[in-house]
DNA sequence: TTTTAATATGAACGTATGTTCATATATTTG
DNA sequence: CAAATATATGAACATACGTTCATATTAAAA
């Protein structure tokens, strides 16, 4: 690596990070990475969110390219765009940590 | 993956991606990385801010388990102690993204 | 043993973020 | 086309977070 700090890399480099830093939006990842796509309501229901706030989470993510979605008839499916998150993901799997 | 949530695991993986998920912090990881261990002052310098500033960011990091710190005679040095977060620095690397 | 250097701490403050709630929009179905 | 279903949107609010500033602590050096 460098001796000077590069700001636009640890910008971007941050800027996914916080996109993805909590706990539903990893939830949401994981389920994605296990389904291809998935209506909003199927999210819902597997993070036991209200349908507002999932839709705001999803919304978020997307505006921010990590996810895409594409409507189908009455539904709304969403994937991921940037696969990488779930390399985020596993990377912290089994790591040992004291949350508070 | 399962097929419900895990609430645990969520807020862990979340809890670290919270915490590294600021440019400097970034900056941080990537420093500590290349140098084994640093001094406030250099640190400090490297990344360009107060001294005062990058001491909370540092105190934040190790409260959480990110970091370990030294003291040797007047210098306190740092350096990284959960070492996985490098490798979510290096995920994220080569990703396309358009920040704002 | 006062001064200087290195670092930490804590209050104060503004801004960002997460959540709720009420409502809007789009699509299908009767 | 009216009703139902799926999803989005936006305002309001509370809380979390990042930053600054002033001051405290610790160790070394003069």
């Amino acid at each position: 690596m460098e001796e000077q700090l590069d700001l636009d890399r640890v910008e971007k480099i941050a800027f996914v990070l916080k996109t993805i830093a909590h706990p539903m939006r990893v939830g949401i990842i994981d389920l994605l990475n296990e389904h291809d796509k998935m209506s909003v309501n199927d999210i819902t229901a597997y993070l036991g969110l209200e349908q507002s706030l999932t839709s705001h989470h999803l919304a978020n993510m997307k505006m921010k390219g990590i996810l895409g979605s594409k409507r189908e008839g009455k539904n709304i499916f969403y994937f991921l765009r940037m696969k990488e998150v779930v390399d985020l993901v596993k990377v912290l799997e089994d790591v040992d940590v004291i949350v508070f």
